[in-house]
RNA sequence: GUGCGUUUAGCUCAGCUGGAUAGAGCGUUUGGCUACGGACCAAAAGGUCGGGGGUUCGAAUCCUCUAACGCACGCCA
C-alpha cells in the first residue's frame, strides 16, 4: 500500500496537470492548521513564479478540478494561495481497512533488501556495563528492529572490547594477589585447570582497582602493558587466563543485555580479528598506503577539501603495538569478507566522531571497502544527572547498568503498589514485580529514545516512570486499556467474526484513523533517518488520539451491532499498530498493569 | 587556535524538504468520577524561537556575522 500522502499527492498532481501545471506541484502535506483543514497543498504558491500567475488564481483553478474527487471531500483555495483539503471518509475507510488486513499494515517493501551491520555494543570484557553502555544498547537495538521491519537484512554485532589493556590490568592484579597461580609459571607445560581462578564478582572489583592503580603507578602500568602484550602474543598461561576471563565475563554481559531486552546476532570482538592484522598491515605497507611518521605507522587521510586538520590514521604505535584503529580496520576487512554488507552503522558516543571519520577514510582509501559500501557513524549524546552533568551515583561513583535498571524497576514497583488497587484487579506481589520489570524497561527505553540521538539528555527517574505525559508507562497504559476492553468484549460473548470497519462517525474517530494511516510514512522516515524518536512521537500521538476517542465513545454498551463491531475492529488495529511500535522501540506491553 | 554541536514557554523537549495563529509534556489555574481501567480526559494562562544583518511573496527552518555553553583535535577508546 502506498503512503497516504503519496496517494493524496497523486490525486492532487493530476488536478494540477489537468489545469495545465506540473504534477510535481501537487505535493500534499499534513495541515499545520488542523482547525481549518486536514491536509494542505502549497504548490500554487511554489508555481506562481514559474507560470507568472497569481498563486490564488492557480489554487482556484486546481480546486475547481477537485470538485468531484473521490479522495477529497473538500478542496478550498485560500489566500494567498493555500489549498485546504479535507479527506473523504470513504477514502479514509479504504486506507484503514487495507491496513487492517495486509501484512505489516501494508508497508511497502524495497525490491532488494540492504544488508546492514549495526555495531552497537561496545562492552568491554572484564569491565562491568555502566550507564555509558545504556544508550548505544537501547538505540542500536531499536534501529536494528526498525531497519529490519522496513525490509532490510540487519545484523547486530556487540563488538566486544576483548583484546586490550583492561585484560592486561586484570591479569597483572591477579598476579599481584596470587603469584603462585600456575598460569604465571612459565615452565609449566601441563593442562591448565578448567575452573576460572576469578569469579565475575571478583572481576567487578579487580578491574576498577587495577585501573585506578595504573594511573598513579607507572611501573604497575608498564607491567600491565607487558601482560597485555603477552596474552595478545599467545603466551600460554596468559592466553589461558584471557580465556577464563572471557568465559566468566561474557555470560554476565549476556545476562545484562538480556535484562533490558537487547540481543545481538553476533558476539564478535576485537579478538576475532587479531590474526588478520599482520596481513592487513603488510597489505597497507606494500600497496604504499602506510608510512612511518614520528615512529608510528600511519595512513594519511586528509583531503584537499578539508577545512580543518585531520590527523593521519594510526595503524601501529611507535612501539609496534596495535591499537583500536587497527582492530577496527581489521574488523571492517573481516566483515566485508564474511558478510559483504551494503552498510555498516556504528553507534557510539558522539565524541568519537573524528576518530571514526579517520577510520572510514582510511578504509576507503586503502580499499578495504567497496566504493558503494556505506560507513555511517551515529553519535549519541550523554546521559546527564539532574545537575546537567554526566550521570553518577549519589556518592559520585560510576553508575553500573545493572543498578540503574534495578532502581528503575524498583521505582516502577513502588508506583504500582502505591496506585489505588481497584476492585477486581488486585494483583499479587509476584505479579506486581513482573509488571514492574516490563514497565520499568519501557520507562528507561522510551525516556531515552524519545530524545534525539545526538543530544545529551537528563535522566529524570520521576518523569520517566510517570504514567502521565510523554512516557513509556503512559503508552503501555493505553495498550493495556485497549486489551482490557477487547477482553471484556470477548467475555461478553462478542464474536471476532465479521468485524467490518465502517466510515468514521465522530471527530475523534476520524482523527484516530488519520493518525493510523500515517504509519507507513513514519516507518520509512524513521528507517531512512535512523530515528527511533519518530516512532516515539508517532505512538504517543496515536495513544492520545485513542484516549480522546475512548472518552467520547461508549464502545461495549453501543446498541448498534455494526457500529460496535467496527469499533472493536478499530481497537484491534490500534492495539496491533501500537504493539508493533513499542516492539520497534525494544519493549513490550503487559496484559494488565 | 581550528573544527563540530547546542541555544525555542518557569522546567524538560518537538518542530519533516522555508508556508497561515511556533507545538507537546511537567508545573500552575479551572472543569469532568453511578469507573467499557480516572495510572484518564477537557480547557486556560504562559514564547521578541540567544543577538544583529541578509535571501524570499513568506524564515525557528536557508546564508552571513556575533555571543554564551559543551565537545573533539597522532601513539586512549
Amino acid at each position: 500500500m502506498k503512503k497516504i500522502l503519496d496517494r493524496l499527492s497523486e490525486e492532487m498532481g493530476m488536478a494540477f496537470e489537468e489545469a495545465g501545471y506540473e504534477a510535481e506541484l501537487g505535493r500534499v502535506t499534513l495541515s499545520n492548521r488542523p482547525d481549518l483543514c486536514e491536509y494542505q497543498c502549497n504548490g500554487a504558491m511554489a508555481g506562481a513564479k514559474r507560470y507568472k500567475k497569481a498563486p490564488m488564481k492557480i489554487a482556484e483553478e486546481v480546486a475547481a478540478r477537485l470538485g468531484d474527487s473521490r479522495v477529497f471531500k473538500e478542496a478550498e483555495a485560500v489566500a494567498p494561495g493555500f489549498l485546504n483539503l479535507k479527506i473523504s471518509e470513504s477514502f479514509l475507510l479504504e486506507a484503514v481497512s487495507s491496513m487492517s488486513v495486509e501484512p505489516k499494515f501494508g508497508l511497502e517493501m524495497k525490491e532488494k533488501p540492504r544488508k546492514i551491520i549495526i555495531d552497537y555494543g561496545g562492552a568491554n570484557v572484564a569491565k562491568a556495563l555502566h550507564v555509558g553502555h545504556l544508550r548505544p544498547a537501547i538505540i542500536g537495538e531499536s534501529i536494528k528492529r526498525i531497519c529490519r521491519y522496513a525490509g532490510n537484512d540487519c545484523i547486530g554485532d556487540v563488538h566486544l572490547g576483548d583484546w586490550g589493556m583492561p585484560i592486561g590490568l586484570v591479569i597483572t592484579e591477579l598476579q599481584e594477589r596470587q603469584p603462585e597461580l600456575v598460569y604465571f609459571d612459565e615452565s609449566f607445560e601441563g593442562e591448565y585447570p578448567q575452573e576460572s581462578p576469578v569469579t565475575i564478582a571478583e572481576l567487578g572489583e579487580i578491574y576498577p582497582y587495577a585501573s585506578e592503580k595504573s594511573k598513579s603507578d607507572p611501573a604497575y602500568k608498564a607491567r600491565a602493558m607487558e601482560a597485555t602484550h603477552k596474552f595478545q602474543n599467545g603466551v600460554r598461561g596468559y592466553r589461558a587466563l584471557w580465556r577464563h576471563i572471557m568465559d566468566v565475563s561474557i555470560p554476565d554481559l549476556k545476562h545484562n543485555y538480556d535484562s533490558i531486552d537487547v540481543e545481538f546476532d553476533l558476539w564478535k570482538g576485537e579478538s576475532d580479528v587479531h590474526e588478520l592484522i599482520p596481513e592487513m598491515v603488510e597489505y597497507m605497507k606494500s600497496e604504499g598506503y602506510a608510512h612511518i611518521s614520528e615512529g608510528a605507522l600511519v595512513v594519511d587521510v586528509k583531503e584537499d577539501t578539508d577545512t580543518k586538520e585531520i590527523p593521519p590514521c594510526m595503524i601501529l604505535k611507535s612501539d609496534g603495538a596495535v591499537l583500536y584503529n587497527t582492530t577496527d580496520l581489521a574488523t571492517i576487512m573481516e566483515r566485508m569478507r564474511l558478510y559483504e554488507p551494503d552498510e555498516i552503522i556504528y553507534i557510539t558516543d558522539k565524541r568519537q566522531e573524528l576518530y571514526f571519520e579517520q577510520v572510514f577514510r582510511c578504509a576507503r582509501k586503502t580499499k578495504l571497502v567497496n566504493s558503494e559500501t556505506v560507513l555511517k557513524f551515529l553519535g549519541h549524546g550523554t546521559i546527564n544527572g539532574s545537575d546537567g552533568k554526566p550521570f553518577k551515583t549519589r556518592d559520585g561513583g560510576v553508575m553500573h547498568l545493572e543498578r540503574l535498571v534495578q532502581e528503575t524497576k524498583d521505582e516502577m514497583y513502588k508506583k504500582i503498589r502505591e496506585g489505588k488497587s481497584r476492585e477486581g484487579r488486585e494483583i499479587s506481589d509476584q505479579e506486581a514485580k513482573e509488571i514492574a520489570d516490563i514497565v520499568g524497561i519501557s520507562a528507561l527505553k522510551y525516556g531515552d529514545l524519545s530524545n534525539q540521538i545526538s543530544k545529551d539528555y537528563i535522566f529524570d527517574m520521576e518523569k520517566f516512570t510517570s504514567s502521565e505525559g510523554d512516557t513509556g508507562p503512559y503508552i503501555l497504559y493505553t495498550v493495556v486499556r485497549i486489551k482490557s476492553i477487547l477482553n471484556k468484549y470477548r467475555e461478553q460473548g462478542g464474536s471476532e467474526e465479521q468485524l467490518v470497519l465502517l466510515e468514521a462517525g465522530g471527530e475523534g474517530e476520524k482523527a484516530l484513523e488519520m493518525i493510523l494511516v500515517q504509519f507507513h510514512a513514519m516507518i520509512q522516515s524513521a528507517a531512512a533517518e535512523l530515528a527511533p524518536q519518530k516512532v516515539c512521537a508517532y505512538v504517543y500521538d496515536l495513544a492520545n488520539a485513542f484516549n480522546r476517542f475512548y472518552h467520547e465513545t461508549k464502545i461495549l454498551s453501543e446498541e448498534d451491532e455494526a457500529k460496535k463491531k467496527s469499533w472493536i475492529r478499530l481497537l484491534m488495529l490500534v492495539r496491533d499498530v501500537m504493539e508493533t511500535c513499542i516492539d520497534l522501540l525494544g519493549f513490550e506491553a503487559p496484559d494488565k498493569m
